[in-house]
DNA sequence: TGTACATCAGTGAACGCGCGTTCACTGATGTAC
DNA sequence: TGTACATCAGTGAACGCGCGTTCACTGATGTAC
């Protein structure tokens, strides 16, 4: 049966939407071609139509996901501001939902073992965050913006990987306010 | 062929520090049963006389990995003291070696999805390394001190994932450069 | 201490099962006149 | 604009394959006398 032109395109998208949600949740190995293909509301068969390979879909979702969150964050500006950005990051919220999260907390770990297009793919989004928080503290010398920036991405990235590795959500919500505060502290500090 | 006590002691060390490396280097998911025994230098029948199931492997693996490592550090103290310890977790030998490397970068968010058990001994070596650090600096505010802790460990960590992450070699030693320098930066700010 | 038997760590074939991938087929879409 | 045919997106059965797990068997270790 086949379908329109537009369906195709709205189909793809569907697909990589899905997945990457499914690819946060479940990790790269444990989501099948055939969870995809179901979630997007079709058959397994039709996959390879759209995908060379599950690796070929790994890396393009990677691909699809980064360039969707540095759209629509360049968008609204907020992303650059750190304190705004580590107020999203290191909230309740942003820890709770892996499946909408940040890709690199969810997936970047086990990227390291992936193709090298979607270690690429990601660290290509990882260097256009930092390079847009950095950009946007020019008033401070440049190697002092991009030095925090780097340390405060970092610092985000790790909290984020230990506020959802406990069980204990006293100890969970404290990791991420500790390191909020203490990003903003030494923020702070540069600016003073 | 039944072999001596002491034997099969050796043994189930041996399969756990094995297993730890494999982990370590290719994730949870993709070691399999028959992997781990043979690195170990056994058949994969056998495998069921020392654990229940592959997920009991893994919880043993990391509570065995993480006792080992506790006791390493805490006799030398070298990872009580956060200088030392940034300098080593920051170094470019602990991000080339995986294998051996920290358990919680190489695993902590795959963990997210795993049993419990599994969660809880990785959960419990992170807390006792805060504390260790935190307490190792006595003339600071409790507070601070334990502020401090979270957020240096947070850096590191975040730090060696992009480190390894990303492809670009320059790129790769200026991350843990730059974070390092970031977190003893914050820590003089906190002793001046 | 030596012998006879029971125990059980380790072996390797075998089991279901689910994975990634392929393929013949279907029927709606797109195109040529 | 309408019709006739070619295209091709999607379907679902089928394929090897490797996984986690089980099990009958082997033979060295441990134990009882």
């Amino acid at each position: 049966m086949r379908v329109s032109r537009e369906q195709v395109a709205e189909n793809r998208r569907t697909i990589l939407d899905v997945a990457s949600r499914l690819f946060r949740t479940q990790g790269f190995d444990a989501v099948t071609v055939a969870d995809v293909m179901k979630a997007a509301g079709l058959t397994h068969g039709g996959f390879y139509g759209y995908f060379k390979s599950k690796d070929d879909l790994i890396a393009q979702t990677l691909t699809h996901a980064l360039a969707n969150s540095a759209s629509a964050s360049s968008s609204s500006g907020a992303d650059a501001d750190l304190a705004h950005y580590a107020a999203a990051y290191l909230s309740p919220a942003h820890r709770d939902n892996v499946a909408a999260g940040c890709l690199i907390a969810a997936l970047g770990a086990e990227a390291v073992r992936q193709t090298p297009e979607a270690r690429a793919a990601m660290a290509t989004g990882l260097r256009e965050q930092i390079e847009r928080v950095a950009a946007n503290a020019p008033h401070l010398d440049a190697a002092v913006a991009r030095r925090n920036a780097i340390g405060s991405r970092a610092a985000m990235l790790g909290a984020v990987i230990l506020a959802r590795l406990t069980q204990d959500p006293k100890f969970s919500d404290e990791v991420l306010e500790e390191t909020k505060a203490w990003i903003l502290e030494n923020a702070q500090r540069l600016e003073g």
